[in-house]
DNA sequence: CTTAGCACTTGTACTATGGGAGTGCTAAAA
DNA sequence: TTTTAGCACTCCCATAGTACAAGTGCTAAG
């Protein structure tokens, strides 16, 4: 456990807020004349050879001022930082944003990556509220047609998925009904990644009573399956990660945009945030790629529909002050929001 | 109308060859050691200063090399390229990727972008067949549950969207039986485009007579409207364009991604190929976002099921003999691939 | 403990400098 | 008339050198 005198603590603030503003190390004598008590920079430069010996300031060269390593981020955020209040402005922009008659849940946390990014000019991410594990509700066939059908799914908090496919016309109607009673006697109220590890084991040979092939079928079920059971999120402001990624590498953008492409890694990334918010700094992160980012996660309360997520993608160098008062509003903003939401269409 | 010699002509495809495979202006003696008859650096000059006079080539600097112009590009196009042969490694990639057993013609349009691009590490997209215009051919709610509804829309041509949101519980499953019988008694068989002035003209008082408060099932009918009635391309490596946009220029990179997510201008980019294969060059594009890029759209015949779209997106400078090459022999294995899946399911 | 002073280090911007690649032009050769 | 050798000239580019600004660590005095 780091322990440092005021006067450190003021100094490692005033590094963080300079270099994450200006983008530049900052130097002991820019830094003695901003801080609110006189002192020398000889002496700023005797506090800043401590807090490098912390580890938690860092130079570039040998003769170059300082930029706040990972541990000093970490120090700044969990001890130092004020967020800021947020403008007035801001908040219109959220409040305006997110009262549409939205008609389905998901237009509104889709929205909510979409403000959050432009904001901000990062990218964000958003999670809908969520019970743990959701099950299996209704499934059915619609026919549309000639030799179309639609499989379409339900879960029991309201998660829908579908998909149309055809089938050649060796399949009658009856065998189709039987095909969805089977499944919505045996399956319905089960967690969706039983009936997933079902679908491999015992519900093949079954449905096989009543359709010769099979396969076609079962594939189109466990498609919207594990549509259903991933933990859709979206993306807001994929674009933003062009202006601030400085590298020129493409390779690494390119990992960067699949990784974000794939709702696994990313849920990975994002993790199980439990404090309302929680600040992941560039190495601190599990994914390799994401060392020069920063990573903002707040979760939502949606009352008794459960808690989502948020989250803020930018550059390890971030006005973290500013974003995280940003979240912070966000979140509650967006909760009122769901609230107001849920209100209206549980009657 | 230009004619060129002989060897100019030969002159101005060793350029275009040269050019688009290193990416420097060709000098006149490196093309002089390269042409088949022999000639001396001077004649070449000679030659150059001609052909720069006709606009074919251009200095970058007094005293470059040549690269060709777009008119250059053009004119190779026109009367110089013969496409390459395609590689039998290429051409099993194509037809092993094809093959699978897909269930939805969506898909085999969907995996043609992605093996284009693949191919090619370019930007690729598809269009998928369409007669003209697709008419609406049938309209359902299908209820899911408490108060959710999923809206289908079906046309002719089997296209199907769809589209699922809460009710409020005012509205009685009647009432909404009463909405779709309405809807499918008056707009069936007509284009989607009629439909959609229908919508905005007489429809709305028709349905008022059955809802209180119609607002929410028009805009959902017409969200699912305009969702069928776009014509719907898939893309294939978005991401390849960080390689080849040499520029850093991030604001241009957006308004490219921007682009190819508004299906309306991308539908205009695209045009109406009549042509078995078209290329556009550089600025002859009317987009000015791609001065820097070329195009090389393609038909492909799926028999009685109409037409669809093929394109691929790259630098001005790309080796167009390869390109044209591996462009005619896809759309060829695309049509096949279509006669098949729909021999398969017309039964 | 703080501070002034100073030698030292490093990045950056600017300025030669020379070589290489290529051109246009001229005059002679074919 | 066409082709070619020769040559002066232009421009890019990589390299080295220089000066300067910003900043540091250390020492010795307040």
């Amino acid at each position: 456990m780091i322990t440092l005198t005021d006067r450190q603590n003021m100094i490692l603030k005033a590094i963080v807020r300079d270099y994450t503003s200006s983008g530049v190390p900052v130097g002991s004598k820019a830094l003695a004349a901003q801080l609110p008590m006189h002192v020398s920079s000889a002496t700023v430069r005797n506090e800043m050879a401590a807090l490098e010996e912390l580890g938690l300031i860092a130079k570039t060269h040998s003769s170059s001022g300082r930029i706040p390593s990972v541990k000093g981020y970490r120090y700044y955020v969990d001890h130092l930082v004020q967020p800021d209040p947020i403008k007035a402005n801001d908040i219109d922009i959220i409040k305006s944003s997110l009262e549409g008659q939205f008609l389905k849940i998901d237009e509104i946390i889709e929205t909510s990556a979409k403000i959050l990014s432009n904001l901000t000019s990062y990218t964000a991410f958003s999670l809908k509220p969520e019970h743990k594990q959701s099950r299996l509700s209704g499934f059915r066939l619609v026919p549309l047609g000639k030799r179309q059908v639609m499989a379409v799914l339900v879960t029991d908090n309201g998660d829908v998925e579908s998909q149309t496919f055809n089938i050649t016309s060796k399949i009658t109607g009856d065998q189709l009904e039987a095909v969805v009673r089977l499944i919505n006697d045996q399956l319905v109220g089960k967690p969706l990644d039983e009936v997933l590890t079902a679908l491999k084991s015992d519900i093949p040979m079954q449905v096989a009573h009543y359709l010769q092939q099979p396969e076609g079928f079962l594939k189109i079920f466990g498609d919207v399956l594990t549509k259903a059971a991933q933990e859709r999120f979206y993306v807001g402001g994929r674009l933003n990660l062009l202006n601030f990624s400085d590298s020129n590498d493409v390779d690494e953008l390119k990992s960067l945009y699949t990784l974000m492409d794939h709702s696994d890694d990313m849920a990975d990334v994002l993790g199980q945030p439990t404090d309302h918010i929680q600040v992941k700094i560039g190495s601190e992160m599990t994914n390799d790629i994401l060392k020069d980012y920063s990573l903002i996660t707040a979760t939502y309360d949606a009352g008794n529909h459960g808690t989502g997520v948020i989250a803020l993608l930018g550059p390890t160098r971030m006005p973290y002050s500013r974003m995280i008062g940003l979240v912070g509003a966000f979140r509650q903003e967006l909760a009122q929001r769901l609230i107001d939401y849920y209100r209206y269409f549980d009657q």
